[in-house]
DNA sequence: GCAAATTAATGATTTATTCAAG
DNA sequence: CTTGAATAAATCATTAATTTGC
């Protein structure tokens, strides 16, 4: 179990504290000092201000630039079209459908950040999107293809094959040519299944999103006399 | 080395062929004739070049920035780690580890973007760090303080509760105290059995991490001739 | 005592579910 | 009902801690 020890005389004395053990690993013997790396350089630090992590508030919003003004969420200009208007969720036009689409058959499945940086940009011009709508996209369109995929070879059980209709006909025969053999030769849609393990971190926080500050408000809310750590009264 | 055939023909195929499925008419007029060689020369808007998608980026290894820590110079005795800094994973320090968990215990669950920013600023002091390590420390913390709880439910189905023998007392106290808490004393560990389902983006994307871009060459890879979307040799 | 081998933790990703806007 | 958004669960992967053989 860890011991939290070292915490009290982390935050009550100063920083070049006496970590007593590395990790948790309980008993670690010989740690005697390794962490050179913060305890050398844990000079000056000191202070840690429990309270600026319980203000934050004030949202320093950070950009503006494409966020807007969902501030009015009300009447958006209803329509789709070029950028959605209120703060709602991401509205894809058609041309971004159609080329996240297109990726995808192409066989993008996780793109990475730069990869969705570059989509984001690129899709930017046909409607405001964020990267984390080229995220989701994926994300949700693979798992739905999947899904989608796995009922049909339930459902068709027994029936033959279905002519893949989502692909091109050359298109879906050099898929089924190549992986066909070894295992699903379904034929359908060919998920050209994405595989198991890539390691790819695919993405990175940015510049801070929006209030969800209430979340944690609420969470408290839950903790309540627990820790009032709250920011703002209330 | 991989050839961007598929990616062309793809794109000069027309766009009703491969994306006729689902919603999405997929630029609807566009390419009508296009189909012979690269014409690209995109229509107006419809200038969506695949190569800027492909693009080899060579690895721009963007870091080297604020990392290399560990070698910095100016701790001369901190010889300890002499492995690349930035390539591995976030190493929290026992100052982090610490603040980490105390803001756990103060009720922290999924905090949002701006929550994460300032952690990480606050937590940048002892030692490097990203907020996505912050993202991932919590999502993991809390995940794994659920299974243990499970673990432990179900073992001692009936277990009152445990001794928190974990905590100093003095500690939670202060802590208590610093969170300017005017009830519960308790420092127990108290999983408060966070709440179900809460919204909360608590994330976005951000610039783009490293070369994660081999994970999807690997991918193709495997779709190899399928999709010689790939860009460049890299 | 040390270092390879083993194991326990836990950081990082991916996949599955769930919720809710429209 | 479709699907964007978000969270939780499951996995993978890497490092630190421990063990083991010399």
């Amino acid at each position: 179990m860890k011991v939290h020890q070292f915490a009290r005389g982390f935050w009550e004395h100063e920083p070049s504290l006496t970590l007593g053990c590395k990790r948790l690993r309980p008993l670690a013997p010989k740690l005697s000092n390794t962490n050179s790396t913060t305890s050398i350089t844990s000079p000056p630090v000191t202070t840690f201000d429990l309270k600026s992590f319980i203000k934050p508030e004030s949202a320093s919003r950070k950009l503006g630039s494409c966020d807007q003004n969902k501030t009015d969420p009300t009447s958006p200009q209803g329509q789709v079209e070029t950028h959605i208007p209120g703060g709602t969720r991401w509205n894809p036009t058609q041309e971004q459908i159609g080329i996240l689409e297109m990726l995808y058959r192409g066989g993008m499945r996780t793109p990475n950040a730069q990869q969705i940086e570059h989509i984001t940009v690129q899709l930017s011009k046909y409607g405001k999107i964020e990267g984390k709508n080229v995220f989701y996209w994926f994300q949700n369109h693979k798992a739905r293809e999947r899904q989608k995929q796995k009922r049909n070879n339930l459902g068709l059980a027994h029936s033959p094959r279905t002519p893949t209709t989502l692909l091109s006909p050359s298109f879906s025969c050099s898929v089924i040519t190549s992986l066909d053999t070894t295992k699903r030769g379904e034929g359908v849609e060919r998920d050209e299944e994405d595989s198991p393990l890539k390691k790819c971190r695919s993405w990175a926080f940015e510049y801070l999103e929006d209030q969800s500050w209430s979340s944690w408000k609420e969470e408290e809310h839950r903790t309540l006399e627990l820790f009032p750590l709250h920011p703002e009264g209330r």
